[in-house]
DNA sequence: CGATAGCTTGAGTAGATTCAAACAGAGTGG
DNA sequence: CCACTCTGTTTGAATCTACTCAAGCTATCG
């Protein structure tokens, strides 16, 4: 497992040449792996790295006081996924491993030396978590307006965007181990009312989630059940 | 309407010296004044400049087809409303104002001569756009997982706070010029049940809108029924 | 093989919605 | 100055989406 998969995102929207790319590479300090279900990052804890994942699937989770708790962004093979500690140094939320995951560690003082030798790397990382802030924004309006077989549609097409974008999906599907119980957290609802929505997405053969994979039988179908516009995750290329 | 209350919140979390006050001074182009319920900023729109809130209440809106609307942030006197146009370009949403306006535009040029030389400011405008994602994340907590009394009560700690930060509010209350068909957009509520929500908060003798202002009557029942930590508006001061 | 985690379905419930109607206040024009 | 309109607030009644509680099922693993 490389960083590959975030060069080519990166690349996806802005172009990044050789020296950049070096400096990328030469900027981690190491790579682990981590088992599933575990809380990489805790809440307020202080922070001297950022974490970016190679190869997996993780979360950001907040819990609240009663027990329950909220998965507030998903992230996918190439995602920074706590660029934004570079700046917050601790994060309000924790970062949870979803599947067995390799990550590579970039610590904070390499990434403020980026920043000082490349202002387009700088441009372009400030890019990426205003993109996390976009998805952010655009599960609000999921969670606030839509109904819970538009949310679950909605979740469908964002992941089969963004793998896609890092050749892990295509127009068949693309593989996704989480448990109903997981994608109840994502959505704000209850395992058991995610189970029946799957059911009717399944039954009227628009898309299945099973054995861990998300099979797409009609995207147009499923694009327009969630209403969904890829705008939000700005995949045009833009020179920064 | 000067721009004392963005540097006031810039030094709640920093020190920003005189160059640096200077720079950012000497970065507006120009201050308007807009009437209330102005789409300010429409979705998609090429943008050069972005905006900084002076005086007045400004949200961001996302439109869904169905007709429906959400509105995915709040912003107060002295936030940079749209800083993240200087990276995303055009942006995935609206920005409308909420009451009479006065506001002052910083050109992205700009912005980049200021990041260029004063790299500490860099981080201080990118730590901003990080803690707008930290905002938003907490909505999406609130729309996934808390219920209607518990969203209204967790808006009503927020604004007291970031409000408070700029002298706007005090413990008994705040000037809130916002309708009940306004805070539904927020909530992911319907503006009746916002009514309901009110009137049981307002019985509870725990806080009452009433005549566009906020009237806290028990700040700590307000907490307690928002669960309301405000770790996430990172208030503390840590040097970048 | 039993234990455990996750999936599935049914029945009853609750929180929020929809539909409907009345009321209050501000601004407008005759 | 009063009728009229418009926007926003308030309340009631009926409905519905999603939740809770409960039970049974399936697959995996030690």
């Amino acid at each position: 497992m490389t960083i590959d998969r975030h060069l080519t995102r990166l690349r996806a929207r802005d172009a990044i040449g050789a020296e950049e790319e070096a400096a990328i590479r030469a900027s981690v300090s190491q790579t682990l792996r981590y088992p599933a279900d575990r809380l990489v990052i805790r809440p307020e804890e202080e922070l001297s790295h950022s974490t970016l994942l190679l190869d997996g699937m993780m979360g950001r989770v907040k819990d609240l006081r009663n027990g329950q708790r909220q998965i507030t962004e998903l992230h996918v093979p190439g995602d920074f996924v706590d660029l934004h500690s570079f700046t917050l140094k601790s994060l309000d939320h924790g970062i949870l491993t979803l599947t067995p995951c390799s990550v590579a560690l970039v610590p904070h003082d390499r990434l403020a030396g980026i920043t000082r030798e490349h202002p387009h790397l700088a441009r372009v990382f400030w890019f990426t978590t205003n993109v996390d802030a976009s998805i952010q924004r655009e599960w609000t309006v999921s969670l606030g307006r839509r109904s819970a077989i538009e949310r679950m549609a909605h979740l469908f097409c964002e992941l089969r965007v963004r793998l896609g974008l890092v050749g892990l999906a295509d127009d068949s599907g693309y593989a996704l181990q989480l448990t109903q119980g997981e994608l109840s957290e994502c959505l704000g609802l209850t395992p058991i009312h995610i189970n029946r929505v799957l059911k009717q997405l399944r039954e009227a053969d628009v898309v299945e989630f099973r054995g861990g994979r998300v099979t797409i039988r009609d995207w147009a179908a499923l694009q327009r059940i969630a209403d969904f516009d890829p705008a939000y995750l700005y995949l045009e290329r833009r020179p920064l």
